[in-house]
DNA sequence: AACGTAACCGCAAACGTTTGCGGATGATGT
DNA sequence: ACATCATCCGCAAACGTTTGCGGTTACGTT
């Protein structure tokens, strides 16, 4: 370990008769050394392989240069690519991120911020569990003054700055679209009832069905909490209505996955007799028969506004107002939905 | 934040007329603290909501309780997950783990380790980049006595605890399952040549066509780069040659899932015309048509004994020999390898 | 010759902890 | 009465940096 043979800054300076804040300044290129020197020190430093100890420089600027990353899981593609893009962009501004995951569960989720609090992250970024309802642990970390971005999965109860998507206009969009292709009973998967995304999801679905003068029916809702399992049961029961619908709009891909799955077991065809939409895009939907149409959230363009977002917290002292970028989405068409025998 | 407000230890010590050294020692339960004037400064730092600084304690500790991961990339379900059981196991144990991702660049693999390296984590645990075939930085690494694990792609050049599977083992037995479901014309979709876990899944494949007499053909093998483009070109190749070949082993589920994807755009069909058998059984490959056959490794053991092995360098001062665990896989039959009809 | 002024560098404090050592206090044994 | 010993606590150094302030040179100006 560096711990018994790490050379510092003081072995420099005995071995050059300098003091250590002489090299200290070397180090770092300050003008009022003299190029000699400063050439000696660094040339030592070189020689020597001098590594800076983060810890001690930290401890003197109280600055760590690590975000804290707060995830549902990984195991979700738009996550797991969230922290991709959100690591790129961090690293490109000199900071690195620890991730942590709640698996969704609102107990995790307090934990996780409370090891972060003391793991002097000097900001998180943070997507919400889908158990998470209380927001206690998250006005806590606000009243630290930790600066804090949130994204995705927020609620309108808590007042920090976030980057989103215009979720009712991409599912009012996505909707609008299965009724444009000739579907008449419309369905949909929504995420567990407290969720505000999938609300908002659901909002559009609603706003769409009343601009086409279709009615919206509460037996054609289902709330499902994300699992496979839960998931291909509801879908299933759904289909098993006495009128079943001609289209569905699922909240996620995963949810998209196992309905299709469900449907394919029980000689359900899509698009033939339901059409499917559904959000995410994962890159797995190309390679499914069908295809699944799915609305595209930037995920490039929202990590690094995230990371836009926590980094002018971090750069200015005073407060700065929180403050919501939205994104707009796309709709990719693929053949999940192309019903076009079934247009009129 | 709270570089303005943090309470400290002297905070208490004063307000309690006692020394810093005292109330350190309560706070952390020590024996020689009057049960008193324990309870006195446990009570106070609670009402004045005392946090650590964890930069000082890991100062003088010289620790920083965080482990450094570096992986190709996280857009990789494989990579993704790893990481998701790489940070379960880590934080069982009361670390954090900060990522870093090579994009599969040797240059931004070393420029990595350079961070890792100055922002003092205990231990790096790291899966090579595509294109990594110098390993001076990890010897440089290994050299300031860094504790190091390697999982997944690794090399017998490098002197270290790796946990990984028996690739050999698992592309004899899904190659065997390919001729014993009656294919006769074996091709390979390999990955990079220079990549030591691709070539020894193909020495296994090797192996098998030879162990049931088969012809071994060069021309049946293609050594992709893992993009998408390359992947899809080269599969219609494979099937353009004069006598295509009736089943293929890929090399990862992405490989294959490109493969797929060229096949049902050509009216190529599986397995009628050709079986398909991959790795890494993504959550995809029982969403596909056909299912995909697949190679399942154990990642939430991988991840277990990665951070088992680097703990036991962690914990353990004197140096330990390195130390490898080759886990076992599991083929996961599903359709892409059916082909009943052809057997003989 | 005296002075002002750069240019260059060192002292020491600070960041918030932990820890070896020793001091004070009171109790106990003889 | 004294020595012995536990118990409880404080002093100060240490971890490796950064930084305000001041000190020393050497040089050019008057």
């Amino acid at each position: 370990m560096n711990k018994n043979t790490a050379v510092t800054i003081k072995d420099i300076a005995n071995a050059l008769n300098l003091s250590a804040s002489t090299v200290s300044r070397a180090l770092r290129g300050m003008p009022e050394i003299h190029p000699e020197t400063r050439q000696a020190v660094l040339q030592l430093a070189e020689d020597m392989d001098y590594q800076p100890n983060q810890l001690a420089k930290n401890l003197v600027k109280s600055r760590t240069k690590t975000i804290g990353l707060i995830l549902p899981t990984l195991s979700y593609h738009f996550f797991a690519s969230m922290l991709n893009s959100i690591e790129e962009a961090a690293m490109q501004a000199g900071y690195s991120v620890v991730v942590c995951q709640t698996n969704e569960s609102y107990l995790r989720e307090v934990a996780q911020i409370q090891n972060l609090l003391h793991s002097q992250v000097e900001g998180v970024i943070m997507s919400l569990a889908r158990d998470t309802s209380d927001f206690e642990h998250i006005y806590r970390l606000q009243r630290k003054n930790m600066p804090l971005v949130i994204f995705d999965r927020y609620s309108t109860d808590i007042d920090a700055s976030r980057v989103i998507v215009d979720n009712h206009e991409a599912a009012f969009k996505a909707t609008q679209h299965l009724i444009e292709n000739g579907c008449q009973r419309l369905g949909c998967m929504a995420g567990p009832p407290h969720l505000l995304i999938s609300n908002e999801r659901l909002r559009g679905f609603k706003d769409a069905l009343e601009h086409y003068g279709l009615p919206y029916n509460e037996r054609y809702v289902f709330h499902n909490d994300f699992t496979q399992e839960n998931t291909m049961m509801q879908a299933l029961n759904m289909m098993s209505l006495p009128t079943p619908p001609d289209g569905i709009l699922t909240m996620t891909d995963r949810i998209a996955f196992a309905t299709m799955y469900a449907f394919k077991q029980k000689g359900i065809r899509i698009p033939e007799d339901v059409a499917i939409v559904s959000f995410n895009n994962e890159p797995t939907c190309i390679y499914l028969s069908p295809s699944l149409t799915s609305v595209n959230q930037p995920i490039q363009e929202m990590g690094a506004q995230v990371v836009r977002l926590l980094l002018k917290q971090l750069e200015n002292d005073q407060p700065v107002v929180a403050e919501t970028i939205v994104l707009s989405t796309q709709l990719m068409i693929r053949e999940s939905s192309m019903v076009e025998g079934r247009k009129k």
